[in-house]
DNA sequence: GGACTATATTCGCCTTCGCGGATGTAGTCA
DNA sequence: TGACTACATCCGCGAAGGCGAATATAGTCC
């Protein structure tokens, strides 16, 4: 029970919804900066919650030189079942479309292999 | 987003889970003494999260004489997609188990047609 | 009407949790 | 090495939300 509660709580905050509203978004990957940029809030809010949504199974990370980049963990139980209802949910939304729209006007391009 | 983030909040409380596992697990109705008795919580605190679970589409509610009863409402959006996900994660957690395991016992079996 | 039952709502309390500025850490480049 | 960048973590604060006792409401039965 407690595993599934701690699921849904980790669903239970528009930041993280929109970040991962970002990331099914895109497909692939993206670094925090490029969220920031998308979200227009504080790094430290943006740090806090992509925090959460990876001890959470939500996402991995990735690091690069001096990026850290971050995606959806597609295989991870229980989350994988709830994946494309999520998908099919959020990118509907005007805010999700919204912060798509910011990250292609600014998000910071920079491209590591 | 707002209406997705509410649904996803009103999952996130472990009494709203156990009602929600009770009812699922039930199949038909059940009042509120018998959701009392199984979960063993003040009245109180029944009461005002199956209000909450009213508000948010979860649940409806029948009235019968003094009991009121309530059940899973199946076929509203967008908790519709969610609820065979939710029933196979929530019956099989020991704390459903035992839940349904005291209504068994303690449950009164008011006869309301 | 009055006593009784089942449920809803109110109330003050307390915990949880999100916020954003400030600070810490790790990697890069000269 | 030191300056710089990207990100993480710490901190004090305030808001949201859950709790259970007490009270209110609605229906039943005499």
């Amino acid at each position: 029970m407690n595993d599934i509660l701690l699921l849904y709580k980790s669903l239970a905050d528009e930041t993280r919804l929109r970040i991962l509203a970002l990331l099914l978004g895109e497909g692939g990957e993206l670094c925090v900066c490029d969220i920031i940029a998308a979200l227009k809030l504080p790094q430290s809010t943006i740090s806090r919650q992509l925090a959460i949504l990876k001890k959470t199974g939500w996402v991995n990370d990735r690091r690069c030189g001096l990026w850290i980049y971050y995606s959806v963990r597609e295989n991870a139980a229980p989350q994988r079942e709830l994946i494309p209802l999520l998908k099919k949910q959020l990118l509907k939304t005007s805010t999700s479309a919204d912060d798509r729209e910011t990250l292609a006007g600014f998000g910071c391009d920079n491209s590591c292999a």
